[in-house]
DNA sequence: GTCTATATCCAGATAGAC
DNA sequence: GTCTATCTGGATATAGAC
């Protein structure tokens, strides 16, 4: 019983995970609003009623989506900004994971759109509003310390670092709906030319 | 008669504004899907079905913004091409221009969200999606060949003319998209520290 | 745990009165 | 030309069989 409980379990999570994975591919791709739930239990190959054993609603699954995108960037964000490297450095990095992420990892992509989407929308529901309004300005914060630190130390050149920050994001999340827009045809900018965009100090 | 039928045509062109500046502002703030055409007449003050003598459908509405944005777009990206002024300058008065109509022109910035979404979203109706393929290229390309032009009379630094032209759009729409998230919030870069992203050859 | 069937609601579009 | 009333389809969420 024990083990059969466990199993049981796993199994569930499997799901949640599966529907988790299909429900980011449309949001996405399609907005809330135009997702149905029957097109993601469909994709995730279960019937609309076992699916709403897992989550209690769209709003539900939405809602997660979010709050892992946050909990993974703000982790990530963070972790950047303790390690033992020079600010130069840290942009750099920050700059080659994040364009990686985004030509080779469909999640990062996808996660990227999400998030602006979910953002710059009027029809939001008020709990994933309340989420972004209490998360969203960690990355910006955390960018904008790394390049003040930089034009402190010398590693980076001058400019108010919260714009700075501001058009970091706006680039990376740029580049994301441009590659959703475009599919196949993205043209990613190598690092290099947008680490020309944030100059070091020579 | 003839009065009256002009005077009854000019009624109608002027709703026919009304509605599209209305549906403008929803669609760019709710996407298509979540844009009710109920919502629309109310916000415009007439009845859902004198709204049905104005416009077909509600993607017929959307269609038409679709077209105006891009015709508007494109003609001023052409008209930009043609000026009698370096390339150099040309950038310079394209992001100038630009960012301007982003912080102060409402419509502006809500064109570029919509364009945003209808480019990116996958259950953008299939003439809108035509449209969209005809007519988006046309931006990146002429930036591209003012990049080119400027490299060559040697008034703009190097890299190549189709990612800079990528990279130029790409955080224009971000601004866009950002002033829409962060509404009141957005801190506008000033022109001057986007155009040392495209850098001029001193 | 997994499905089918369905209650309920909402929205797009139309018909027809005035 | 302008409105109200309505037809119709489709989508969320639930109920209940197995």
């Amino acid at each position: 019983m024990g083990r059969s409980a466990e199993t049981n379990q796993r199994m569930r999570d499997e799901r949640r995970e599966n529907i988790l994975s299909v429900a980011l591919q449309l949001f996405a791709a399609r907005g809330l609003a135009a997702t149905k739930i029957g097109d993601i239990a469909r994709r995730a190959r279960m019937s609309q009623g076992l699916l709403y054993h897992c989550f209690r609603s769209k709003e539900a699954i939405y809602l997660e989506l979010i709050r892992r995108a946050f909990e993974r960037m703000n982790a990530a964000a963070r972790g950047l900004e303790q390690l033992p490297i020079s600010p130069r450095k840290k942009i750099v990095r920050a700059l080659e994971a994040l364009l990686q992420g985004l030509a080779q990892q469909e999640d990062s992509a996808l996660t990227h759109l999400l998030l602006a989407q979910a953002s710059a929308s009027e029809v939001t529901p008020r709990p994933v509003r309340v989420l972004i309004e209490e998360e969203r300005s960690v990355p910006y914060d955390v960018m904008a310390r790394i390049f003040r630190a930089g034009q402190k130390d010398g590693s980076v050149r001058g400019g108010d670092p919260a714009e700075l920050a501001l058009l970091f994001w706006v680039i990376v999340r740029g580049l994301a709906i441009h590659k959703a827009a475009w599919g196949g045809g993205l043209r990613a900018p190598a690092p290099a030319s947008l680490s020309r965009i944030f100059p070091a100090e020579e």
